[in-house]
RNA sequence: GGGCGGUUAGCUCAGUUGGUAGAGCGCAACAUUGACGUUGUUGAUGUCAGAGGUUCGAAUCCUCUACCGCCCACCA
């Protein structure tokens, strides 16, 4: 009692905290079971975390989602469901080793090659493994009420084997196929990367309208002539009659030194209406180009290769950077008068998210998932889609959001995911790296082989390609549960997960994905309800980053002002979907609301010493009435927890407590306590401080958990029972 | 090109089914040996982006316009 004297300190309190919650077991619903704080027969709540990626340190927005989860976990936890929060960390795959690359190159010169598989993936793992460890202390030091004994990581054996299941599953269905067309390379990274991964950034380029030759008798446009050299069509619009005698001619040229052979033909994707209605077909540098050659049969010449450099079948310009190639080019055709207008024009160039180096569409041998495939689905709980019936990854994706069984916060969002459901193609899923679930596939001559474990007999060798990252998140929710068990009792217990909490950033590689793979593999959904967050910003609105110096550590904002009062900034004043502003001020103010709770509590812990406080005596109008107003902010505040309004809810209490309870009820207490010790007033006065004090404390401890736990302990109320596992206060 | 969101007090934003505007911060004045100065009390400030419409009544519903932000596609 004697710590209740001094303002409240955040330091001195949290881990002590935190390390008697753990030791309690009460982040483990069977725990809670057993020692009967929850019915073994009551509802479930759960959620599976989503995973950090083991490239470094939590920001903000971890520290947000973390919050925003554990008032969720609390909550839920408090009104006595059985209640799972499964924490975990993502491998990340091209992210982390590209960061493990970049610091090998800067701090020893070496590239991969230089060290090899082995030594390369040592190297990842011991990394992946540090920052894991930073990770899982931050994520303590929030206060997150996570089951550590279920942790699980998206490259550890389990979730291995349920990648191995669910490739072949999708292989024998004939879902997943191994496909030579143009896939989007990224140089630096030495790898494909998916559709997804794509960062487009506008800049000036020139377009250039010239033609292959004096003889040619159709002018082209483009922004990359380099790429002209690898040209064996040119398409026109079968509409188009300015062209029409000309289809079907075939023509030999020596473009730029270099032979080659073009064929004109009639194709739909040609607009008349832009430039000169004619387009140069370049098949091996567009996935336009690739379509129509297929559809008209054209060759195939390789103009660019793996290192972003022109390719050998380029004749002088062989070995060159597609840069230099590409002035080379533009002077021949000067030269050579050729070229008939340059233009400005604004044009955006694909990028890699991962490296930033400029994306090439080259052809490749690589594995995809075909998502418009129809198969059957064996067994279906999904609204509209009946067992055994016969349907599509798309359909299923579009399905359980149309029908209501996934529900998306804010709902604006399902515009937006059904727009990318539309616009989906075929998700290539293998990538040249080395860190990643290795490809389940083994060759051996022209035989193919896809099994859990590799082939018997001599001459297999494995496919040397690892998954995409999100081919093993998409099985997050489930393979965390303890999928491919179907018996296992998490799997019954707690799926599907009630929550899905994550940023709207990551709508499509992630949520998406959870969606195809929990509705193709179990015929289930992975959750039913998605809560999106926005992007953490500072005071003015900027995205936060390293460069512009604005970051805010959250595990610094802990220690200054504690982890209730850096919960509370993130929580309040932001709802889902938009973006949030903070500033070190916000936490700071939030700080004083953990202390003017400690300081509350002290007055009326000094002044209710003599109170009686398992008999309700007699209470005044007045109290009634101050109580009856209390229980209109709590079924309020309950409503919006229940309603994901979890910036109202937090917003509501702050206010109530501090504006209400302490400065209008504990005011007028004052002169009340000084009265006549046995009169009926100073009986109900006393009573009634106690009372709403103890259910605020309940109220707020989602949200502060702390310093609510801390207090707890003090309240003569009740009996020694932890907080966390107490019920959530009830409008009587 | 397609779509989404925003535009409310100096700043950040609420405003959950339409009933003539709210909160926090900031600002100003006052109070204070009192649970807390990490405090309290009081106060000022808005043609709710603009125009039109529906309605007895619109910040709230509809249409259009402007500006800001974002997402998707990517046209050679």
């Amino acid at each position: 009692m004697d710590k209740l004297l001094k303002p409240y300190n955040s330091q001195d309190t949290e881990d002590r905290i935190y390390a008697s919650w753990e030791q309690g077991g009460f982040f483990n619903p069977d725990v809670c079971i057993q020692k009967g704080y929850t019915a073994s027969d009551a509802d479930y709540f759960s959620i599976v975390l989503p995973p950090p990626n083991v490239t470094g340190t939590l920001h903000m927005g971890h520290a947000a989602m973390l919050a925003i989860e554990d008032i969720a976990v609390r909550y839920n936890r408090m009104c006595g469901k059985r209640t799972l929060w499964l924490p975990g960390t993502d491998h990340a795959a091209i992210a982390t080793q590209s960061k493990v690359e970049t610091i090998l190159y800067k701090e020893e010169g070496k590239r991969r090659h230089d060290l090899g598989r082995e030594e390369l993936l040592k190297r990842v793992e011991k990394f992946a493994q540090d920052s894991h460890d930073t990770i899982v202390n931050q994520v303590r030091k929030m206060g997150s009420s996570i089951d550590w004994s279920r942790e699980a990581f998206t490259l550890d054996e389990k979730r291995n084997l349920a990648v191995r299941t669910a490739f072949k599953k999708m292989f024998d269905d004939g879902l997943i196929y191994r496909g030579y067309r143009i896939v989007n390379w990224d140089p630096k990274g030495q790898t494909t990367i998916s559709d997804d991964e794509i960062v487009y950034k506008e800049s000036k380029t020139t377009l250039y309208t010239f033609r292959y030759s004096k003889d040619f008798p159709i002018a082209i446009s483009t922004t990359r002539p380099e790429t002209k050299v690898g040209d064996t069509g040119v398409a026109v619009n079968p509409s188009d009659e300015r062209y029409k005698h000309l289809i079907g001619k075939e023509y030999d040229i020596t473009f730029a030194g270099v032979p080659i052979h073009v064929k004109i033909v009639a194709d739909e994707a040609a607009d008349p209406a832009f430039g000169t209605g004619a387009v140069g077909v370049t098949p091996a540098h567009s996935q336009i180009d690739w379509q129509i050659a297929q559809r008209h049969k054209l060759p195939i010449v390789p103009v660019i290769n793996e290192y972003a450099k022109m390719a050998d079948s380029t004749g002088t310009l062989a070995g060159k950077k597609v840069t230099d190639a590409r002035i080379e080019i533009v002077e021949w055709l000067k030269k050579e008068d050729l070229l008939e207008k340059e233009e400005d024009v604004a044009h955006n160039i694909a990028t890699a998210e991962r490296t930033g180096a400029t994306v090439e569409p080259l052809p490749k041998l690589q594995w995809f998932i075909n998502v418009n495939k129809e198969f059957t689905l064996p067994y279906s709980n999904i609204t509209g889609i009946a067992s055994g019936s016969v349907t599509t990854l798309k359909e299923l994706m579009r399905a359980v959001i149309n029908n209501g069984q996934i529900k998306i916060i804010p709902d604006r969002f399902e515009k937006i995911y059904f727009q990318w459901v539309d616009n989906l193609r075929d998700w290539c899923i293998s990538r040249q790296i080395w860190y990643g679930h290795r490809i389940p596939v083994w060759y051996k001559g022209e035989e193919i082989f896809c099994g859990m474990e590799a082939p018997t007999g001599e001459g297999w060798v494995q496919d040397e390609d690892t998954l995409d990252t999100w081919f093993s998140s998409g099985l997050w929710t489930f393979s965390t549960l303890g999928w491919p068990d179907m018996n296992s009792a998490d799997l019954k217990n707690f799926h599907p997960t009630s929550l899905m909490e994550t940023g709207y950033d990551i709508i499509f590689f992630w949520v998406a994905r959870m969606v195809l793979m929990t509705t193709y593999l179990l015929g289930e959904i992975p959750f039913k309800t998605v809560y999106l967050h926005g992007l953490v910003r500072d005071a003015k609105g900027q995205k936060m980053s390293k460069s512009l110096g604005n970051l805010i550590d959250p595990l610094e904002m802990i220690k200054k002002y504690g982890a209730d009062a850096t919960r509370m900034s993130l929580i309040i004043g932001t709802g889902p979907g938009n973006d949030m502003k903070l500033s070190e001020d916000k936490v700071r103010g939030y700080k004083n609301f953990a202390n003017k709770i400690w300081n509350a509590t002290r007055f009326v812990l000094e002044n209710v010493k003599d109170c009686d406080y398992s008999q309700k005596p007699i209470l005044t109008e007045g109290d009634e009435k101050a109580i009856a107003e209390f229980e209109i902010t709590l079924k309020d505040v309950t409503a919006d927890i229940d309603n994901y309004r979890y910036y109202l809810a937090g917003e509501k209490l702050y206010h109530y407590f501090w504006h209400t309870f302490a400065d209008v009820y504990i005011e007028q207490s004052k002169s009340r306590l000084s009265a006549d010790k046995n009169s009926t007033d100073h009986i109900s006065v006393q009573w009634t401080l106690l009372y709403i004090l103890e259910n605020c404390i309940r109220a707020l401890h989602p949200f502060i958990p702390f310093v609510t736990e801390e207090l707890w302990a003090m309240l003569p109320t009740h009996n020694k029972k932890m907080l966390i596992v107490e019920s959530w206060p009830v409008v009587r």
